[in-house]
DNA sequence: CTTTATTTGTGATTTTTTTCACACCAACAG
DNA sequence: CTGTTGGTGTGAAAAAAATCACAAATAAAG
């Protein structure tokens, strides 16, 4: 029907929606390509192409309406709709996800924690119900859980995907610095491993000072 | 001198490079290009296109020695150099971090956490020294600190920022979900935010259900 | 009302990146 | 020794993305 939306923009789009969120919450009305350009280091031809995929947004010479615009990103990423979300591995960093308040205020809930270690379950103190790691498909699939953080050690890390993926899940964030591939090709996949992104920093300063 | 290596290619190989790590602690020795991009969701004329930028390093007709091409990456990307690292907000997320073994063994030394809380820094135990935020500048100069790790709440990320760029730092990873913003251009921002990466899933699993 | 300074939206162009095609090489079986 | 299979490396072609250029619109000032 409508031409797709290449990958950059989609993450483009992301990005702007965080900071019209910032502009919201400290009254800015309306917003120019150009400004937006140059916050998030990028230029404007390019901003506004990003926007132009998203319909008629902007009010021609006069710039963006920003609560307008913020809602038209949402509408169309889907970012209205609320998504079940859960995180496996309940170590320092798992139980550190499970106690963000953020993912409430934008539409995530995470409605279950696993770990592999039963006697954690039991003694640990949440908000969020906690299941033995052996029961992620059954619960995935029973509460329609779309989005999963993996945050266990790096040798469970496949088996917990391809757990998640049995159960239905859309899409995952791995926090592990392996490489994790699911078995379905529409199971979309993000790696955040800080390990990584020390790696991917790296390589950018030393090809930066070689050149 | 020579051609730059573009910023997919360098993600690609930084992947590639984690990979690589698994198969030689499983004791593998030699990988062809169709078996890497099989596993790693690419195409094998992009891994070979991605691993000609190290110069030569394959076995014509005979793939490449895992070993090999291990350290190829790393002389090419300069991972073999040591980092010292630093990490700003010791909450849950940001202590979390500090204790992580894996940096350290990949050469990252965490060699200092800030807070803005004096009493925390006070009463914490860690293996890490701690100071108060604003001593950022001056330590992040004195200990020649080039990697920094922001996990602040998000009021304090754009200071934070400016105090770690002063201070001389050459990469940021922001776990923050606000976009913040570098006053040199030459220092380069991974934007880690968990929120972030469930927007854009988010965005792929309905964009993907358009179609 | 007219002029000027901004600003959006978009087709055209350029640049970058990916994909393809194939020459060339090595190992191995018979 | 020879054919066959499965590799790499790389120039050429295709596809994708970023950049540019400019028409058309608005707001504001005089």
């Amino acid at each position: 029907m409508q031409t797709d939306i290449p990958k950059p923009t989609i993450a483009r789009l992301c990005l702007l929606y965080r900071y019209l969120d910032e502009l919201i919450r400290n009254d800015v009305q309306t917003i120019s390509s150009s400004q937006i350009g140059r916050r998030l280091s990028m230029n404007s031809h390019n901003v506004r192409k990003d926007i132009g995929y998203l319909g008629d947004v902007g009010n021609l010479g006069a710039g963006y309406d920003v609560i307008k615009l913020k809602k038209a990103i949402a509408a169309k990423l889907g970012f209205n709709q609320q998504r079940n979300a859960c995180v496996v591995g309940i170590g320092r960093l798992g139980s550190a996800i499970l106690n963000f308040e953020q993912f409430q205020v934008h539409g995530y809930k995470i409605v279950a924690g696993f770990d592999a270690n039963i006697n954690k379950i039991e003694t640990m103190r949440t908000s969020v119900a906690l299941f033995p790691s052996h029961m992620i498909v059954e619960i995935v699939r029973r509460f329609d859980i779309q989005l999963g953080v993996i945050a266990v050690p790096e040798k469970a890390a496949q088996k917990v995907t391809d757990q998640l993926v049995e159960g239905g899940i859309k899409g995952i964030v791995n926090l592990t610095p392996v490489v994790i591939k699911p078995k379905q090709s529409d199971v979309f996949v993000r790696n955040l491993s800080i390990l990584g992104d020390f790696h991917y920093l790296s390589a950018l300063i030393t090809l930066n000072q070689n050149k």
